[in-house]
DNA sequence: TAGATTGTTAATCGATTAACAATC
DNA sequence: TAGATTGTTAATCGATTAACAATC
């Protein structure tokens, strides 16, 4: 029986990994696929993959496994990512420009629609294919394109700013880059993807 | 009384954003601060805070709080930064560019001490000051500069050789940017950084 | 059918938060 | 001193894992 039940936090972070492998197994045309074996690649706990599975329909035959094709397109409509998802990027210094540019993200139904910076001089740039806009322009290009996603790439002391301003024009996804914690009201979500924390955590772990 | 658990790895996780913020602190000549104030700040509950720092020792004083200096001292201490930490880049495309260039490691005391890559023509062209190197070299780099530490930005497809070799020379963490789960001994650890998987969670919580 | 594998419950583990005595 | 704030316990919440009946 297929349930309602909210889903957590932890399995929205594992489904996409999951989907990156049910993808994998389309293209080298493996139609069924176990809790057992999408463990073993993906190493998480089998009984984890069938609990988060189940917590958003009935998806599996016992006895044989999960059907690849049906639990592909299910776990793309669970993440919304059945229409292609837009996404601004703001701050086109060298990481935004690593980011707009890796565009594998395209056959993942992601696409970064808009990139901004303050820097009046890059202004009309091309950057992977889109011009460099100004910031005063965030606000139409956000509502015409009906943007809910951005990526902030900007410098430590901008992220503030920049991320209110996002959050005015309706922004309710953040990926941050910026060294720094952010405030947002309760319905926008911030992900940190900051490099230096990430290393610095790293390191307790060394030996 | 100072304390001898073991330290979860959500705090682990919480300990780099701690000390972001104390290290701000002590640039403004904030010598005191108090749980409620840190967690105002950084989005995080003060008796988390609080318990979070006392799982490595008695650091506060009751009624007044935290001496700043004494926290910056001790968490770097705790993550093993007091010293440099070298680190090597694998992968110079558009993202290890980047990652390279961006230099606000430093004052981190984190240094990225070396890069490689497995394509021949880029191979002795300077990222930030450091000559591409290639990947037959790395052994001996690693080796010779004693590093602990990786950062993966290839291609996904090379990520489990690229991480195999890593390990094989004596490599303990590793932050991967490639969009694939790798395999690695118990003794190692690895963050994933993986910018799809996190916009496409992202996705999830829009609306 | 017999073997395989799910869905689900119960047990366990880990992380967060509230509350407050201790004390600066 | 009185107010403030820690350190810590207990309560709560959430996430993981083991186990197994149901069933393909």
């Amino acid at each position: 029986m297929a349930k309602y039940e909210k889903i957590s936090e932890a399995v929205v972070r594992r489904l996409p990994i999951y989907l990156r492998y049910l993808s994998y197994l389309q293209q080298v045309n493996v139609t069924t696929v176990s809790s057992q074996q999408m463990g073993m690649n993906l190493d998480v706990n089998p009984a984890q993959i069938r609990k988060d599975l189940a917590a958003f329909g009935d998806f599996g035959k016992k006895g044989i496994g999960y059907d690849v094709n049906y639990l592909v397109e299910n776990i793309r409509q669970i993440l919304k990512l059945t229409d292609e998802v837009r996404v601004v990027l703001v701050g086109a210094g060298h990481l935004g420009h690593a980011i707009s540019n890796y565009n594998a993200y395209v056959k993942d139904n992601i696409r970064i629609a808009a990139i901004f910076d303050n820097d009046a001089s890059k202004l009309g740039k091309e950057v992977a294919g889109l011009p460099i806009q100004s910031m005063s322009e965030m606000a139409h290009t956000i509502a015409e394109k009906n943007i809910k996603l951005a990526i902030m790439t900007v410098p430590a002391p901008a992220a503030q700013t920049v991320c209110d301003q996002l959050v005015s024009f309706g922004i309710k996804g953040i990926l941050n880059f910026a060294p720094t914690t952010i405030k947002v009201p309760k319905d926008v979500r911030v992900h940190y993807a900051d490099v230096t924390s990430n290393l610095q955590s790293l390191a307790y772990y060394i030996t």
